[in-house]
DNA sequence: AAGCGCGAACGTACGCTGTACGTCTCACGT
DNA sequence: ACGTGAGACGTACAGCGTACGTTCGCGCTT
């Protein structure tokens, strides 16, 4: 009775909470897969009965939302007001794809569901900041933290379809990519050698600077003028 | 006898086809959505028993394969010899953009699935001839490619994201916006008329303007002056 | 100290999912 | 006429999310 039964005591299990399960929930998403998710494998991971999940969290659908909000949350966001407002942007987006090289298959969770947290925000605070101090005008201010949103989203989309891709070819050998009409896809096949050497980080580096480069040639308001550092 | 079971002459079933599957597949996430999608929703769809569409589809993720496949094959890519290669671009991005336009609800299916068909492939072939028309050299040319098409996967992404929390406001009201802290949400707060007045359309054309910006800008082979049209 | 209330963990159960396997039927080539 | 192969089908199973009711133990009130 007084050994078996207050197994509190002795066990001490250290609580079940929201932010453990989710961290459970991550944990198993990077070890396995987010298809692997379930409310049932995160109990088993916890030791713990499915139901008793549901008392920290409503449904899985919130479950995912506490992940990507865990995931957004590791961004490393340092705001050295010595660099420059190009350079903090281009810092922003590679903190970005920082964490979805970190939690590569929590990615795809991220960028399926909403997060509407602090965490979540907090990028677009920095991007409007940016934009801002670098003497835009709110609506396009709005408009350049959209599209390093989109390109940021994008490259890592893309990444990961391309990996998948690339896992497929691997398995079926090279010879479904040969049959292609030689004519209808001529550049695809004559830039093979460029398409097969793909160097991740480099190619997001390049369609980066093209932005930032970009906005450096827009128009702005108070700064237009080089060496004109702001006050 | 004679006139109920032979029911193939009276009510000739138009014959199962992976063809006809897909189809309804599509259909069912257009008017339901992606997650409403079952193998038994698509059988009950066409009529017809579950297991049956095992004899066209190998299983679910092959069917969720042609139906991206089916949506990226809408791609309308009208090869115009007369438009610049700059106009070219826009319109291939803007070819992407149309399709998900036209199926919003299969786009997250398309984004997370990979397309190594003649129809997925068809869209990186024009980008590349582009590129290559433009004057860009092979490894040049991939970067490009890879650049728009992240940009056009993430603006996508990012304004489905950003509907889904549209849609999560609208039920919770605005009080929860609001209790931000307003010293670290500075600039969320003080845009908040240009982050809710968002019109996707002109978004979008922002950031593709850049891109397009910054690759006019871009050094390039044979024809880097300005006036020199190609032959 | 005794009793009460409440949150949290739990077990059971239901309807749904994807799909492996075996059977049946029918059109077609021989 | 008969064998054959393809395709439609039914059954079955493991796993899913989660609604619901029960139980248990801690902390507060009296």
């Amino acid at each position: 009775m007084t050994s078996d039964t207050p197994r509190a005591a002795d066990t001490p299990r250290p609580a079940l909470t929201r932010d453990r399960i989710v961290q459970a929930a991550v944990a198993l998403i990077e070890r396995e897969s987010a298809e692997a998710l379930s409310m049932r494998r995160v109990a088993a991971e916890l030791d713990v009965a499915v139901m008793s999940l549901y008392n920290h969290v409503p449904n899985k659908t919130a479950l995912l939302e506490g992940v990507a909000d865990r995931v957004v949350a590791g961004l490393e966001l340092g705001d050295d007001p010595a660099q420059s407002w190009q350079e903090g942007a281009r810092a922003l987006v590679r903190a970005f794809r920082k964490v979805a090289h970190d939690y590569p298959r929590s990615m795809t969770i991220v960028l399926t569901h909403k997060v509407d947290t602090a965490a979540g925000l907090r990028p677009m605070e920095r991007a409007l900041a940016l934009a801002d101090a670098a003497g835009f005008d709110a609506a396009t201010a709005v408009r350049i933290m959209r599209a390093l949103l989109a390109y940021a989203i994008g490259a890592q989309m893309r990444e990961a379809g391309m990996e998948k891709m690339l896992g497929h070819l691997e398995e079926t050998g090279v010879e479904s990519w040969n049959h292609l009409d030689p004519d209808e896809f001529r550049h695809v096949i004559a830039y093979g050698p460029e398409l097969a050497a793909h160097d991740p980080d480099s190619d997001f580096e390049f369609g980066l600077d093209l932005l930032i480069a970009a906005l450096e040639a827009l128009p702005r308001g108070p700064a237009a003028e080089p060496g004109s550092g702001r006050g």
